[in-house]
RNA sequence: GUGGGCGUAGCUCAACGGUUAGAGCAUCGGACUGUGGCUCCGAGGGCUGGGGGUUCAAAUCCCCUCGCUCACCCCA
C-alpha cells in the first residue's frame, strides 16, 4: 500500500463540509469589508521567502521545502502567504488602486514535526491591506477577523495585542533586554541561554516557570518603543474600542517572522493544545520596500484552517446535511421512468439518488435510510399505470401516491430543499 | 532534530508465553420477492505495522526499523 507522506493529509468529506462552510463565511465577510481574492502560486523563488521572512528565522533555516528545478533555479513551496501577496502587489503595480485589500486561501508547507494542529501541508486563510499606515486599518482588520469568528459562532477565543516597535526603536529595546538577560544568564533555562543572542525576545515568552520568574521585572517593550509607535499603538486601542472589540495587551507576545513592525496580535484558544494560536498577524511597514517596491505599509493576518476547524468541531458546530431524495424503481419499465424523474429532480436543484433495482425494494429502502434521505420515491408498475409515484416521508413513515406530472414543483412546497 | 505514549479486522478494543487470534460496531446476505429504523440468524474481512532474535511454543519477551500521536523547538 502506498500511503500519503508524513504531515500531508487527505481531507475527507466530513471535514470538507466544515471547511467549505468556513470558506464561504470568510469570503462573505471579507467581501463586505472590501477585500477581493488573490490567487498566488504555490511555488516561488526561494529568495522571496528568505528576504521577507528573514534569513535567520527557523522557517527559512530549516523548515522550507526548497529544491532546484530543471533550470537549476532554487524554488520553494510557500511556507506562508504574505510574501507572495506582496510580490504580486509590486509586480502588478497594484499600488495604483485606492483599495489594495486582498484575501487568499490555500495550502502552505513547512517541514516540521507534525503534532496537534500542526502539519507539513497546512491551510491558511489570510488577508492583507496595503498602503495605509493609519492605526484604524489595524483595528478594522482585526474587527473583520473577529466578525468572521462571530459569524462562525465561535466564541471562547481571545485577542491579544502587542507592539513590536519600528526599525528605529526595536533594536534599542533588544539591546536593553539583552543586557538584562545576560546578567541572569546562569538562572535561565538551557533553551533561553541560547536564545539570549539568537532571539532575546523569545526569552520573555518562555513557558518555563524558572524563566517566567526571572523575567518578571525585565524591561517591557511597550515602555521602550518610540513616541510615534506609542501613539500608533494607543490609537489602535482607541479604534478597537470604537469597533467594540475586547482584547488584552500582552507585551511578551513575540512573532516569528522578521518583517513585523508595530502592531502584532494573536487569537488564541485553550482548546488547541500547545499550538494555541488559531490566527495571528500584524503590521509590516518595511516589507514592500524590502522586496523592491515603494515604501508602502502593510497589515495582515493568517488563520490556521485545521485549527479553526478543530475549534468549530469542539464547539459542536455540526453542519446539517442537506436533505436528499431517494428514488426506487421496481422493474425495467419503472426504472426507465425513474431515471427521467431523477434527472428532472436534479435539474430542479434537489439532491437526488437512485437505487439499483436488482437490489430489491427492501434493500433500497435500507440504503435510503442509511443515506439519511428525507423522502423516498417508489415507482413500480402499479404507480406507473396511473402516472403516479409513491412518496414516503422517511421521518414519519407516512406515504401517499402523487401524480408524476408536476412532481418537482410539488416537492418544492414540501420545503425539503436547502434553505437559502 | 530531541523526548514520552501507542501500533491486533474498516472503526473501538479483548486475548496469563500455550488449541484454528476474539467481541462490539460497521459491511454484505438471509428471516422479509412492494417498504427503512427494531429484532434474530449467517457470512466475508487479520502476514497481530515490518524485519531479526530468545523459546518446544511469540500478538505477548528482547533488539532494530517504520508509522501514528503528544510534547520540546517553532508556529497558523
Amino acid at each position: 500500500m502506498i500511503s500519503s507522506i508524513r504531515g500531508f493529509n487527505d481531507i475527507l468529506s466530513e471535514e470538507t463540509i466544515l471547511w467549505q462552510h468556513i470558506e464561504e463565511c470568510a469570503r462573505n465577510v471579507f467581501k463586505t469589508y472590501g477585500f477581493s481574492e488573490i490567487r498566488i502560486p504555490i511555488l516561488e523563488r526561494t529568495e522571496l521567502f528568505s528576504r521577507s521572512i528573514g534569513n535567520t528565522t527557523d522557517i527559512v533555516e530549516k523548515e522550507m521545502y526548497t529544491f532546484l528545478d530543471r533550470n537549476n533555479e532554487s524554488l520553494t513551496l510557500r511556507p506562508e502567504g504574505t510574501a507572495s501577496v506582496v510580490r504580486a502587489y509590486i509586480e502588478h503595480k497594484l499600488y495604483n488602486s485606492p483599495t489594495a485589500k486582498f484575501y487568499y486561501l490555500g495550502p502552505m508547507f513547512r517541514y516540521e514535526r507534525p503534532q496537534k494542529g500542526r502539519y507539513r501541508q497546512f491551510y491558511q486563510i489570510g488577508a492583507e491591506v496595503f498602503g495605509i499606515d493609519e492605526p484604524r486599518v489595524d483595528a478594522e482588520t482585526l474587527d473583520m477577523l473577529l466578525f468572521l469568528f462571530n459569524e462562525l459562532k465561535l466564541d471562547n477565543v481571545k485577542l491579544e495585542i502587542n507592539s513590536l516597535g519600528c526599525k528605529e526603536c526595536r533594536p534599542l529595546y533588544k539591546q536593553k533586554l539583552k543586557i538584562f538577560l545576560s546578567n541572569k544568564k546562569e538562572e535561565l533555562c538551557e533553551n533561553c541561554q541560547r536564545r539570549i543572542d539568537a532571539n532575546p525576545l523569545r526569552v520573555i515568552d518562555c513557558k518555563s516557570q524558572k524563566c517566567i520568574e526571572i523575567t518578571k521585572d525585565a524591561p517591557s517593550i511597550l515602555d521602550s518603543i518610540c513616541g510615534n509607535c506609542k501613539t500608533h499603538f494607543d490609537d489602535v486601542k482607541k479604534y478597537l474600542a470604537l469597533f467594540d472589540r475586547k482584547y488584552s495587551i500582552n507585551p511578551r507576545m513575540v512573532r516569528g517572522l522578521d518583517y513585523y513592525t508595530r502592531t502584532t496580535f494573536e487569537i488564541t484558544s485553550n482548546k488547541l493544545g500547545a499550538q494555541n494560536a488559531v490566527a495571528a498577524g500584524g503590521r509590516y511597514d518595511g516589507l514592500v520596500k524590502e522586496l523592491g517596491g515603494h515604501d508602502t505599509s502593510g497589515f495582515g493576518f493568517a488563520i490556521g484552517m485545521e485549527r479553526l476547524a478543530l475549534l468549530l468541531k469542539e464547539a459542536g458546530g455540526i453542519i446539517e446535511p442537506e436533505p436528499t431524495i431517494f428514488l426506487i424503481g421496481i422493474g425495467e419499465k419503472a426504472e426507465i421512468e425513474a431515471i427521467r424523474i431523477l434527472k428532472e429532480l436534479r435539474e430542479s436543484g434537489f439532491i437526488a439518488e437512485m437505487g439499483y433495482q436488482n437490489k430489491g425494494i427492501k434493500n433500497q429502502m435500507k440504503i435510503a435510510d442509511k443515506l439519511g434521505a428525507r423522502i423516498a420515491l417508489i415507482l413500480g408498475d402499479d404507480e406507473l399505470a396511473n402516472n403516479e409515484i409513491t412518496l414516503k416521508d422517511m421521518k414519519t413513515g407516512e406515504q401517499d401516491r402523487v401524480k408524476i406530472e408536476g412532481l418537482a414543483t410539488g416537492l418544492k412546497t414540501l420545503n425539503i430543499k436547502k434553505q437559502a
